[in-house]
RNA sequence: GCGGAUGUGGCGGAAUUGGUAGACGCGCACGGUUCAGGUCCGUGUGGAGGCAACUCUGUGGAGGUUCGAGUCCUCUCAUCCGCACCA
């Protein structure tokens, strides 16, 4: 080995600035209606929320994300790939109160950091589409979007119970309450009654289930967004309190059972219980048992095998299959937010209304027969299929499935019903009483109501103020010369919207703006979304499979639908990282087991870093960082690095052995057509920097053996193959041997001539046991193959003269021979 | 409870269509070169037996299909994740 020493810390640098000085990775948008012989790619990565520096998730999502982009750009793609950062937030603001300094300086400060990072990590941005949500020139186009989505009634103010965190001192979305406890904090979520805005995205459930079907997306994720959505098909049934001629709908899944109905349930949010209780003498149990539930709060109401609670009316209401009167209760095991707020309740074919029917003492009617039970009460609750009984003459014997239509036919017949579809998903509730975010581009005024302030009067600037302490209204309220404002209608005098919007709506489409973010004239061109859009390769973990990735779905079709862009789909193909732990736990300060990615690249640079994330496991799944490990990538690429240089500095030519070469020329050939298809076919980065692992072992142990030309060829191969998992020595490398840089070359393709070759080892079974090995031609046949394997010692040892009873011949691979 | 995933050496992990289990890396052992080494190079390394050629055994567990199973089927155990009184 010669004395070169593998250097990152001068090598990393040095290409690093010279990328920088020559915009390497901008790519400009094409002329439109300019014809280009350059498919576009883009390869996006979640955007990063900047707060303290980058971690080793970040790291990896961006190694990940900058592989693909360089994988695709020597294959001949205009790649876009840019950078922003999600940058209005709680922890920001959580910050400022506690120090007193402003969220916009501790964000930009992060911003710097994770810039700094992200160059040191030589990731291949396009810098000139940068952008911060937080910044005016980009939160205008979110107000114009708020704008757009409240002209197409797609945002609109409601009073509703809503969920309060009582430390955060704001509103959340739904799918922002993680087992009844605030996402960010952990602290119980309450119910307020608000009013609050809220963004229809119910409206698109349909769509944002089927188009799911049309995404090249991991399973999971998926199934996730389905069961969120929660499409159930079912029927509403109407049932009626006559004494007060008020009607009651319910949602079921289930109208075959409807004959067994023999109680009825409502939520205690239920709007209607006063005036149910009213004047039946129970109403004093009714309020306290609705103030005890509210109290409760979700959490433990939510418990399972719970003991069923409720307080009676003291009224039925009428099942319009029979005209039964069956009783009313209040209890808390009926959601309001689900369905009508109200059921019917089946206690012989439903767990919950048996558990409930027991307690209370109430009947439990069969109406479906069970294959193993005789009619009789055990085996209920029963939840199977079979011929329905006691369901008046015309249906009994009817087999359940069947009854379902035909049931909800006769209630619509007879105008008590009809086939209906429920879902889950509530609408998206983005108001915030906080301060570090962006502002609802509307004002109250008190002669014109709620106005929109007028697009060309956006952005409306989140002001600048001194007290950033949450006291159950948004901190902007006290801003006073921000709030009070003219009305952009009547002129008088009028106040500003003090909420800020859920920092979800941020990032729900930021992807387009990087698209034409230097448009000061509108949020982007349509022309220009079109030459992108949709995102051919999302990178980000999986903890965003459905919030984020649901709302900028929603985002991408709403927008689409008012004309703002084709595509229908933000992201065609998705790809969710595994996570990073260490020692089995996942990283964090009080386990005391976290890796910081400075510290890493400081001491062996950023392509060992780099290259060992993706080293260590398959990047969809969790891999466990050990620090030895990084040692052996740090070594490779040493490696590969000096055996260049050395062969660089080498000055004349040398033949070298003639099978030597030929066997390295093979070796580089099977890496490039293995790497290739690793990378393009199945993210298989692990495997992908094993095989250039493999081929520079070969030309470290051909070394004396091989030629120059041979081994310069391996050691290209090697470099160019392993360039995008590390670009900085691999390209450094590359140069040394060849003069050339190696971003500017294509991706290399393997020779089919060399990936053959005259012979291979033939495996020899016995029995399915492998007994010998032979080398063979590679054009035997199969009476040839049948023949060397019979001949081969071992396999002869093991027949011991037995007749073979049969003979299986897999050419190119094996002979099994089986005896009795 | 429902849905999804995972289970392979001392460790991280390979095995692409059912066809040589353990690629590659770490660690470990022995040897060499340096000997200022946190250097570099070589050999070996699933377990048991044997001087060796080899033999037996082995992919969470139990069955099955097959000439042949880590891979397919049935049951089962463990861990992780998502949803959950959703009518």
């Amino acid at each position: 080995m010669s004395d070169r020493k593998y250097d990152p810390q001068e090598i990393e640098p040095r290409w690093q600035q010279l990328w920088e000085d020559e915009a390497t990775w901008v790519v400009a948008n094409q002329v439109p209606g300019e014809p280009s012989d350059q498919q576009n790619s883009y390869v996006l990565e979640m955007l990063p929320y900047p707060s303290g520096e980058p971690h080793i998730g970040h790291l990896k999502v961006y190694s990940v994300g900058d592989a693909v982009a360089h994988f695709q750009r020597r294959n001949g793609k205009r790649v876009l790939h840019p950078m922003g950062y999600d940058a209005f937030g709680l922890p920001a603001e959580n910050h400022a109160i506690k120090t007193g300094q402003p969220p916009r300086l501790s964000t930009e400060a992060a911003i710097a950091e994770f810039q700094r990072q992200f160059r040191r990590w030589g990731i291949s941005i396009d810098w000139s589409r940068e952008l911060a949500t937080c910044e005016p020139d980009y939160y205008r186009w979110t107000q114009w979007i708020f704008n757009q989505l409240l002209k197409a009634g797609l945002a609109y103010r409601q009073q509703a119970h809503v969920n309060w965190c009582p430390n955060d001192q704001t509103v959340l979305a739904n799918e922002q309450v993680i087992d009844g406890c605030c996402e960010r904090c952990g602290a119980e979520v309450e119910l307020r009654e608000l009013e609050q805005w809220f963004l229809k995205i119910t409206d698109y459930a349909d769509r944002l289930l089927e188009d799911l079907d049309s995404v090249d997306w991991p399973e999971n994720v998926k199934t996730m967004q389905r069961n969120w959505i929660g499409r159930s098909e079912g029927a509403e049934v109407v049932f009626t309190c006559d004494e007060l001629g008020s009607e009651y709908p319910v949602f079921t899944t289930r109208p075959d059972t409807l004959f067994g109905a023999t109680f009825f349930v409502l939520a205690p949010e239920h709007p209607d219980l006063q005036r149910l209780a009213a004047g039946t003498g129970n109403e004093q149990a009714v309020d306290d048992y609705v103030k005890e539930a509210l109290a409760r709060g979700s959490e433990l109401r939510g418990a399972a095998e719970r003991e069923k609670t409720g307080v009676a009316l003291g009224r039925t209401v009428t099942n319009p299959v029979n005209g039964e009167q069956i009783p009313v209760f209040v209890a808390d095991y009926v959601l309001m937010e689900y369905g009508t707020g109200a059921i019917m309740a089946v206690p012989a074919h439903d767990e919950r209304d048996y558990a409930f029917a027991k307690a209370f003492e109430l009947p439990i009617r069969r109406v479906i027969e069970g294959n193993d039970a005789d009619g009789d009460d055990e085996g209920l609750p029963y939840g199977g299929d079979g011929p329905l009984v006691n369901s008046a003459p015309q249906f009994d014997g009817t087999p359940n499935r069947e009854a379902v239509g035909a049931i909800v036919a006769w209630l619509e017949s007879e105008g008590k019903g009809r086939s209906s579809v429920n879902y889950r998903l509530r609408d998206w509730l983005i108001s915030r009483q906080r301060y570090w975010g962006c502002p609802i581009p509307v004002v109250r005024c008190p002669q014109c109501g709620i106005v929109p302030v007028p697009d060309d009067q956006l952005p409306v600037v989140l002001p600048v103020i001194e007290d950033y302490a949450p006291k159950g209204q948004s901190p902007l309220a006290a801003a006073s010369e921000w709030v009070n404002t003219q009305c952009p209608t009547c002129g008088g005098p009028a106040q500003r919207e003090t909420d800020t919007m859920d920092t979800f709506v941020d990032s729900s489409w930021y992807f387009l703006r990087y698209c034409d973010a230097a448009n000061d004239e509108a949020a982007w061109d349509p022309a220009v979304l079109r030459e992108w859009m949709p995102v051919n390769q999302y990178i980000g973990g999986v903890e965003h499979a459905i919030l984020h990735l649901l709302y900028a779905r929603f985002f991408c079709k709403a927008l689409a639908d008012l004309g703002h862009l084709d595509a229908s789909e933000p992201f065609a193909r998705l790809f969710t990282q595994g996570m990073i732990t260490r020692d089995g736990a996942k990283m964090s300060k009080s386990h005391g087991n976290v890796v910081s990615p400075k510290a890493i690249v400081d001491r062996y640079g950023a392509d060992t870093a780099r290259a060992y994330i993706l080293f260590i496991g398959a990047p969809d799944q969790d891999v466990d960082w050990s620090d030895e490990g990084v040692e052996g990538v740090h070594r490779f690429l040493s490696r590969l690095w000096r055996l260049s240089a050395e062969l660089a500095d080498q000055g004349e030519t040398v033949d070298g052995d003639k099978a030597a070469n030929l066997m390295l020329i093979r070796k580089a050939n099977w890496a490039i057509d293995k790497v290739t298809a690793d990378i393009d076919r199945r993210f298989a980065f692990n495997t992908a920097i094993a095989a250039v692992m493999e081929l520079t072992n070969e030309v470290s142990r051909l070394r004396d053996e091989a030629g120059s030309e041979a081994k310069r060829f391996a050691l290209e191969s090697a470099s160019s193959l392993c360039f995008p998992f590390a670009p900085h020595v691999t390209t450094d490398a590359y140069q040394l041997l060849t003069g050339e840089r190696l971003w500017e070359q294509p991706w290399p393709v393997a020779d089919p001539a060399m990936l053959e070759s005259d012979s291979y080892e033939l495996v020899c079974q016995v029995n399915g046991k492998l007994r010998d090995r032979v080398e063979v031609p590679s054009d035997a046949d199969r009476e040839q193959l049948e023949q060397a394997a019979l001949a081969a010692p071992n396999v002869q040892a093991h027949l011991a003269g037995r007749e073979p009873k049969k003979v299986i011949v897999v050419p190119g691979k094996l002979v099994n021979i089986v005896v009795g």
